[in-house]
DNA sequence: TCCTAAAGGATAATTTTTATCTATTGATAA
DNA sequence: TTATCAATAGATAAAAATTATCCTTTAGGA
């Protein structure tokens, strides 16, 4: 169980039990979707509000505490914020895994073919994992 | 302006007058979220529903006839199916472009560093485009 | 320890999306 | 052509998702 308290203060944001406790969700769990996140959080917070968890990600957002990560056919799940890197999607069960990948060529290749200066990529490759191919 | 009759009654889809606006919308402006394509047609049809509207993207995109595009900090936005394709978005204007980037290697990469079978890609690279860089 | 801006909880309001119901219509076959 | 029928459109209600409001509580600095 991770201590987030100080990185919690170095992007502006209180340190209070619940943001405490999301930081720890979101570190053992990885990635989590609201609804998800809400029944962990009820678990330690009987009486959370949902209005507190969709406030505290909305500001964790705007102060990159935490990252959007958007999934075809499936709702955004959240994740906290690492050096970039990109995700797999098992479309048979869900499950949402960090991988890092070289993509300089393919923002080579894009700043060659269009007009665009590149900040950022987001990157989701979808298929099937090991344990759902059994 | 282009008939889509027989594309989408191959999709299964009847040809309505509503579904041809839709198909052509969609093919003049490339990219346009729920509410933009609304207010297109509701220039074409001043009573449709905006029922008919999520009822035909969503039928439309369980037939392939369109796809969804999620996009960072912004709705999501529905394209004609195409050959597969990566996208740029214009952090500026919000603009959206198709680019077309070989990803083999990195999808290489990802099958070596995973146990993930790899079915489909979905990247968005974000940035500047060239008008809003002036 | 005190003070204050910020945060939490309860709840209402808003926004987004889906479901329901009836009249209409596209597509097929006679 | 016309008749037929399942599918669709529109109107609207309902549900789901998200945000706003209000008041009490609290984190963190003075």
């Amino acid at each position: 169980m991770n201590d987030y308290t100080n990185i919690l203060r170095e992007h502006n944001l209180k340190a209070t039990p619940q943001r405490l406790a999301i930081a720890n969700a979101l570190c053992t769990n990885g990635h989590m979707s609201i609804e998800t996140l809400y029944g962990i959080m009820l678990k330690k917070f009987s009486s959370i509000s949902l209005a507190t968890i969709y406030k505290n990600i909305n500001l964790m957002l705007e102060n990159t505490f935490i990252q959007e990560v958007k999934l075809p056919n499936a709702k955004s799940v959240y994740e906290l914020t690492k050096t970039p890197h990109s995700h797999l999607l098992c479309e048979a069960c869900g499950n949402v895994e960090d991988i890092l990948l070289n993509l300089n060529s393919i923002i080579e290749d894009a700043l060659k073919a269009s007009e665009f200066q590149i900040e950022k990529t987001d990157l989701v490759l979808s298929g099937v994992c090991k344990k759902c191919r059994k």
